[in-house]
RNA sequence: CGGGGCGUAGCGCAGCCUGGUAGCGCAUCUGGUUUGGGACCAGAGGGUCAGGUGUUCGAAUCACCUCGCCCCGACCA
């Protein structure tokens, strides 16, 4: 390709609405423009990148045995009412009906449609297990896209649905995708951690996701510093340090104005772990549905309202209206465990507690003295609180947990029957009979993929893309506007183009600042530099992305760009 | 959905408070000079000032409404 011809508009300025890193460089680069909110045109630049990530996801999961297909964007709504998600799925899904009045949705995953086609197709047993996948468009409606590519509204995912006639198979299937996963992450260059994960809204049983790792991420991941124990802090289970609260005897407290936890500690000079917090939610989904209930966790913990609603078996809680909260006789700011008029719900590392600080239910009041035990009856204990740095991981006992932020880019799930069996997925099996098959399926956020590898791979001068995902391997930089340096500089880009390196050659009437600003910013990891200097001592500079210099003669430069892009490959 | 901010040329911004018919840098186009780290000179093109309604002799500027975008919140009661 030729630089001259090549679709690259480069921005000097930073877009002023792009806040991470991965989108700034994205739209100054000239790898992405913004078409409306969470929605993106891929540019040629960025377009090459795409698909250099596809390849390598196409290849390990062709390796591990998948199948790629393609499903529809558009799906009927009586797929999604079989399955059962047309109402539980929410505002995420895009509804829409056609000119004949029939309701459909843009699929934001497809477990649906690939159940849909199994049931018509599969019939036996032996055609199992299979794993399909497909790299297709998804689209969810995002409350708030934010951050480019990393949380779009449209984007481009990799998912697999594996069957099988039983769950061991499953299992094995599961475990083979978590190795594929981690060797497709490798050699995308990533730092990452596979964590164990609340399954959600998909259902099913174990669940991975994989993180990588950056501070930019949305989500908080905890990991043990002395075991291999990992997992999102939606699910995480942890050991608190101890706490020894004084058995006394219960007694009010004024507290005319402190409300918060903080405000309260800070009044009585108590240490914010003496204190118990009461969160009051309203129920979604479930057997509870519409319910209110009282959550208490410890003051210097944070209630993880995703362990709430899977011990209320709900889709989701959320907290509850001024209205609610007087119904179970309790006021804003002064909530407390004691004689309320719904379920109490307390952190299980509570179950002992004594001499703790809570709310009166009463305006301007506090209770202090509360024993868990003596004072409060019916009151059922869950795992609530959220794992915080330093808890005692309870896989090794051992080692203390440390957090870090992480961008989900891969998630895989053993989803059972969840799907398959009101698909109606059925199969004779080897006794003849019929049986509903298991599935899981496995997920990688391919565009996300990218927004990932930038926020790790670059510099103050731009993109570092490792080279096997660069948009071009090596650029060939023309200096100077001399009929030989042009002549020279054409030789060497025919002769990398001969040898199958994907490389363009900058032939731009532009000043070598301009030219080098802006292989550097797009990211290309070598650059060949031909200008009359070079030549004339027949030694041409070759300069990686990474400020490594070497030279070679007009002779030699095709082969030592060889030997360099290889070593980069290692590295 | 709640709070805050913003919307003026492709990008970054000024002008608005105190109304008088739109400007700067970069980018783009033409001509010339320049070519080992975002060159220089001269000239040029490009704007429904987000949209609507109103106030006014006159609105980018003031008021009201709508739309769009960004940030924060929607767990500490």
């Amino acid at each position: 390709m030729r630089y001259s011809k090549l679709f690259s508009p480069t921005l000097r300025d930073t877009p002023a609405d792009a806040e991470v890193v991965s989108h700034q460089l994205l739209l100054r680069a000239g790898f992405i423009r913004r078409v409306t909110s969470g929605i993106y045109d891929y540019l040629p630049l960025g377009l090459r990148v795409l698909r250099n990530v596809e390849r390598i996801v196409r290849e390990e999961m062709n390796r591990a045995g998948g199948q790629e297909l393609l499903m529809p964007m558009v799906q009927p709504s009586e797929f999604w009412q079989k399955s059962g998600r047309w109402e539980k799925y929410g505002p995420e899904l895009l509804r829409f009906k056609d000119r004949h009045g029939h309701e459909s949705c843009l699929g934001p995953t497809h477990e649906e449609v690939i159940c849909d086609l199994m049931s018509r197709e599969l019939r036996s047993y032996k055609q199992l297990p299979m794993n399909l996948y497909q790299v297709q468009n998804k689209f969810r409606d995002e409350i708030r896209p934010r951050f480019g590519l990393m949380r779009g509204r449209e984007f481009v995912m990799k998912d697999a649905y594996s069957f099988h006639a039983n769950d061991e198979c499953l299992a094995a299937e599961y475990q083979n995708m978590f190795e594929t996963y981690h060797r497709i992450f490798h050699r995308l260059g990533l730092k990452f951690r596979a964590v164990e994960a609340d399954n959600g809204s998909i259902g099913g049983s174990a669940s991975h996701e994989f993180h990588v790792l950056a501070d930019s991420g949305e989500d908080l991941i905890t990991h043990c510093s002395h075991c291999e124990y990992a997992a999102n802090v939606e699910k995480a289970v942890s050991k608190p340090q101890t706490y020894q609260g004084s058995d006394s005897s219960l007694t009010e407290v004024d507290t005319p104005y402190q409300t918060a936890v903080e405000d309260v500690a800070a009044l009585l000079k108590v240490a914010t772990s003496s204190l118990l917090k009461t969160l009051i939610f309203h129920v979604d989904g479930g057997e509870n549905d519409g319910q209110v209930v009282a959550a208490c966790v410890r003051g210097s913990d944070q209630l993880q309202d995703i362990k709430l609603a899977r011990a209320l078996g709900a889709t989701e809680v959320v907290l509850a209206s001024a209205e609610e909260i007087a119904s179970i006789g309790t006021i804003t700011g002064f909530s407390g465990p004691m004689d309320l008029n719904c379920p109490v719900y307390i952190d299980a590392s509570l179950h002992d507690a004594v001499g703790l600080i809570a709310g009166a239910n009463k305006k301007g009041l506090h209770v202090s003295g509360l024993n868990i035990q003596r004072d409060l009856n019916n009151v059922i204990f869950a795992d609530l609180r959220q794992t915080q740095a330093g808890d005692t991981c309870v896989k090794c006992n051992i080692g203390l947990m440390e957090m870090s932020r992480g961008i989900e880019v891969g998630h895989i799930f053993e989803l059972g029957t969840t799907y398959s069996k009101p698909m109606d997925v059925l199969f004779q099996d080897e006794h003849g009979k019929r049986a509903v098959a298991t599935m899981g399926c496995y997920g990688i956020g391919v565009s996300r993929l990218m927004a990932a590898v930038v926020e790790q791979c670059h510099d103050d001068a731009g993109i570092t893309w490792p080279v096997n995902i660069a948009p071009f391997q090596a650029s060939v930089i023309t200096l100077g506007k001399s009929e030989t340096a042009f002549a020279a500089s054409e030789k060497v880009y025919q002769d990398l183009l001969q040898a199958g390196v994907d490389v363009v050659w900058d032939d731009r009437k532009e000043s070598p600042g301009v030219k080098f600003k802006d292989a550097e910013l797009i990211g290309i990891p070598l650059r060949i530099i031909v200008g009359d200097r070079g030549l004339d001592n027949d030694a041409l500079e070759l300069k990686t992305r990474w400020g490594a210099v070497e030279e070679a003669s007009l002779a030699d430069v095709c082969q030592k760009a060889q030997h360099m892009l290889a070593d980069m490959q290692q590295g």
